[in-house]
DNA sequence: CGCTTGCCTGGAGTGCACTCCAAGTCTCTA
DNA sequence: TAGAGACTTGGAGTGCACTCCAGGCAAGCG
């Protein structure tokens, strides 16, 4: 048995918070690729692969050819932020967007798909609280040690 | 201003419940790698690659050369086991090892460390939160449309 | 008109954390 | 004692999620 498991990576993620200091621009629906990087965070080059890869719905153009980007998409940009942040793979989110272009029809695979990822979510949730726990133990001991050291 | 922040990546890991279905073979303290990988549910590759990246503190050698794990290396794959569930980076944890072995001095230096990775994964857990919110509030609406549909 | 700035493309490169390979040595069981 | 299976090494390969590059187009400005 190897093992299969992938690994959880650093997130010093900005937070939600930090991500959207900047806000949309009111009631144009048509932002370019550099507004929905304040907005998003996430850099250009991404944002162009997560088209190429078939992560984005189709994305509007100018009469130039450049991008335009509607208020739906960042609402679907949001949706996509919040599950790469609980680390969902891309290939899921992938799948999932195709079954959200395929229509109506695919409610129950949507479902099921999401489902199972909240199940991951929690839990890793209670992962990262074991985990927590182990931390906070150890800090405790650092900590009483340099207390003891400090006080000689 | 770029992406700098990493993403966590999926984690269907086996629990730590799964990971520890092989109890330690009590009382020899001197395990084979096998036996190691069959505790912690690293492979085996992924065991000497800890050694060489300096993961892992010194381990013992049998009189030809194979790897003999003890009850201590075993307790430090625990702790390297629960830091990479909460996507503490490899590199943070070879430094950590390093302290470790630089002995008592460093106590200052470990704590903070630990600290600034507490941090980190509480700030995770509120994401996490936040995400299942939107998950649920995503998953009601597919098992409202879904029961409609099934009830004509 | 030239300059800067912003955007476009396909494809190559990066960093992380493994994961595997080849070729040889050791250990255990029948 | 023979053969299967476990263990050893350095180095190469893999998969993911970006990240960057070269070369080019279009708009605005002095």
């Amino acid at each position: 048995m190897t093992v299969t498991d992938r690994v959880p990576m650093s997130v010093r993620a900005c937070s939600q918070l930090d991500r959207q200091r900047h806000a949309r621009p009111q009631g144009r629906d048509r932002y370019t690729i550099s507004e929905v990087v304040d907005y998003t965070g996430l850099s250009a080059h991404t944002l162009r692969w997560y088209e190429r890869i078939g992560l984005m719905p189709h994305v509007d153009r100018s009469h130039t050819g450049q991008r335009r980007y509607t208020d739906k998409d960042l609402d679907w940009l949001d949706l996509v932020g919040k599950l790469r942040l609980t680390g969902m793979p891309v290939a899921d989110m992938v799948r999932y967007a195709q079954l959200v272009r395929e229509g109506d029809h695919t409610f129950a695979e949507r479902e099921r798909l999401l489902s199972a990822h909240r199940e991951d979510v929690r839990r890793r949730i209670a992962e990262l609280h074991s985990t927590l726990d182990v931390l906070d133990y150890k800090i405790d001991i650092y900590a009483a040690r340099r207390r003891a050291s400090e006080g000689v």
